[in-house]
DNA sequence: TTACTTGCAAATGATTTGCTCTAAA
DNA sequence: TTTAGAGCAAATCATTTGCAAGTAA
């Protein structure tokens, strides 16, 4: 199942750059890679209490990190709102709620081609983009005016 | 000339919010409008400083958060590096260096049409997107390895 | 056994806020 | 004058880091 592949995929990436698999490492994962949200580090922290209740907020920011350099997973900062990441680890687009800061994946075709064009005109190299909407969800579009 | 245009610009649309004219708000955007770069609150701190040398960085941020919101200046959040201010009211995108921070503005047509497929596909209204790309800039690709 | 990791707490860095005095209108 | 705004410093918030104890390999 999706879980199996995962918890391989991260034992082999940890040890090519001499990295432990360790149970909070893995329960990120697992934790984050279940969820069709994109919580923040805090959020996530919660989360993976209720699995290891000694956790702490230090080692899910550390676990993050190593996670993003492996790959694994994408962080995305949602305008001022802080950092939140995303278990999806295909690229794709995201849309995020000015309001109530919701964010959701969008099912968008990748502007791939842009990243040449940009690369050509700047001189910078390993060009790579982010792009983000942000609008009014659903549900804020009726609620307008009350706390998110 | 464009600085007076700018001043004329921001005395009107504070007046049309209650707001004053006042002489740290004149020059935080006369100096942020002279500029093709993009600086943190802070390096803009130390610009305006020269002019007004009492001007405390509370105020930097206080009168940037206001320029956004009259839609003055433009915000950007150049991926962990902290936030980054941006005189030129005309929406474009940009391109950031990875490795030492640099952001250039990028000559592209903008791609509007994409916030309605959004919208539609979405439910979400109002919707506007940020492109940012970034790579790493010629000087970063000859010196890397020491630090920015 | 031997590092790499963790949990904890303290440190950091960016941004915001409270308060008193100053200065637009 | 009157009241919004400035300057200053303390507070806040997210994130990082140092260190002693824990645990993969």
């Amino acid at each position: 199942m999706a879980m199996d592949i995962s918890a391989e995929e991260l034992a082999v990436r940890l040890q090519d750059r001499g990295l432990r698999l360790t149970r909070p490492r893995r329960v990120i994962l697992e934790v984050l890679r279940g969820l069709d949200t994109h919580p923040t580090a805090e959020e996530l922290y919660f989360l993976v209490k209720q699995r290891l209740p000694h956790i702490s907020l230090g080692t899910v920011y550390r676990t993050l990190g190593i996670l993003e350099d492996l790959g694994l997973v994408q962080e995305l900062t949602v305008e001022k709102r802080g950092t939140r990441y995303n278990g999806n680890p295909q690229p794709h687009y995201h849309l995020a709620c000015r309001r109530c800061g919701r964010v959701v994946d969008l099912d968008l075709p990748l502007l791939n081609e842009l990243n040449a064009q940009v690369a050509a005109q700047s001189g910078f190299a390993e060009v790579t983009h982010r792009l983000e909407f942000c609008g009014y969800c659903p549900a804020c579009q009726r609620e307008n005016g009350s706390p998110p």
